[in-house]
DNA sequence: CATTAATAGACGACCGGTCGTATTATAAGG
DNA sequence: CCTTATAATACGACCGGTCGTCTATTAATG
């Protein structure tokens, strides 16, 4: 009933490198243009696929937090101590970040940075990403807790909530500072002492 | 040799709402224009004040910085308890952050996520800059920890840079979740449970 | 042929930055 | 003290380029 020519994959590169794009050069940073040149797509097709820039970034979001799903599961590993088993996922946080030279950090902490009072769609999304995350690491925490790796002093929710907004800080600091020490500095000092038991 | 008509009132202005809209639109989010407008300035003149946007906002990260050691002696108080006086400061803060509706955040911590890859002059200044904000951190915890109010089996430069990172975190939490319920959580949880003797 | 995705191209607005020129405070020369 | 040369500032028009977006046309499908 239509013309579907190579739209689905011609769509998933877009989000693919404006992703990469996004990441590395911010909200208002980036043109369109250099997204769509980057995948060879013409200027004048960028609306049969997106709304808008917006509603561009807002998919590029959702498939950020996918793909972030996907890079969890496995980056958890299967450690009969889930302390061990998040500390190994920020171990793998770290040498990605070392790869992309210190330059990109977290698209939730960037966009959320740059564009929460210019665009409430993101800012709600990014919201809610964030209250997904935060369960996940709470959950791992609980075990711990459970465990006896992991002080008990504190609920679980409220850790978990402290070591993201505290990563948040190391990876700006990251970028910053153009080195994974700050990131180094998190996992002795927060992933250790802090939830340590006493 | 010269011809002083308005010249340093008005480049001062220029510094001032820089700063404000810099601080809620970010750099690639504010033109210059929208600065020269807000203290009617016409374009041309701009170039006598500054020698490019990057200058421009180079000159307001120090602005910033001189303003932030201003508030921070006067936030900081005079209590006897060196942990109090660091509470009494971050409480200042939020207030401060209520008061602009939680959309702007940290000038430091904004730009430097938005724009370490952009410009190595900022990204240089912003490192300096936290370094500096760092050690006022870490005088206060020294003596604290001489207090006993705070634990000393972690270094106090250890301990603030973790603060200064973890705060950074919060007033992005703060943006996206459009409250300041992170910044109490970061009082509670860091300056509460984390800095206490055990 | 009807439908609809893909595309070319252009829209007006705005970007950071430059230009020539007008204005005026200062320093130097008499 | 007065003149004159100098140079910092003021100012608006304007540069080439890019921005996000839209419309008209093309082309392929059922």
């Amino acid at each position: 009933m239509a013309r579907p020519r190579k739209s689905h994959t011609t769509r998933e590169q877009l989000l693919e490198q404006g992703l990469k794009i996004f990441l590395s050069r911010g909200y208002n940073g980036t043109g369109i243009k250099a997204v769509l040149d980057e995948v060879s797509v013409p200027k004048g097709s960028f609306y049969n696929y997106f709304d808008s820039k917006e509603d561009f970034v807002l998919q590029i979001i959702r498939h950020y937090n996918s793909e972030s799903e996907k890079f969890a599961e496995e980056a958890f590993g299967s450690s009969d101590d889930p302390l061990e088993s998040l500390k190994g996922f920020f171990r793998k946080q770290i040498s990605c970040n070392e790869e992309s030279k210190c330059a990109e950090g977290c698209l939730l902490g960037n966009l959320g940075s740059e564009i929460s009072g210019q665009s409430e769609l993101c800012r709600e999304e990014i919201s809610k990403a964030w209250r997904v995350v935060e369960s996940r690491f709470a959950e791992k925490l609980t075990l711990a807790q459970e465990h006896g790796s992991v002080r008990s002093d504190i609920r679980a929710e409220v850790l978990a909530a402290q070591l993201l907004m505290a990563w948040q800080g190391a990876l700006i600091r990251m970028k910053v500072d153009a080195s994974v020490e700050p990131l180094e500095d998190f996992c002795k000092t927060m992933l250790g002492d802090f939830l340590s038991t006493k």
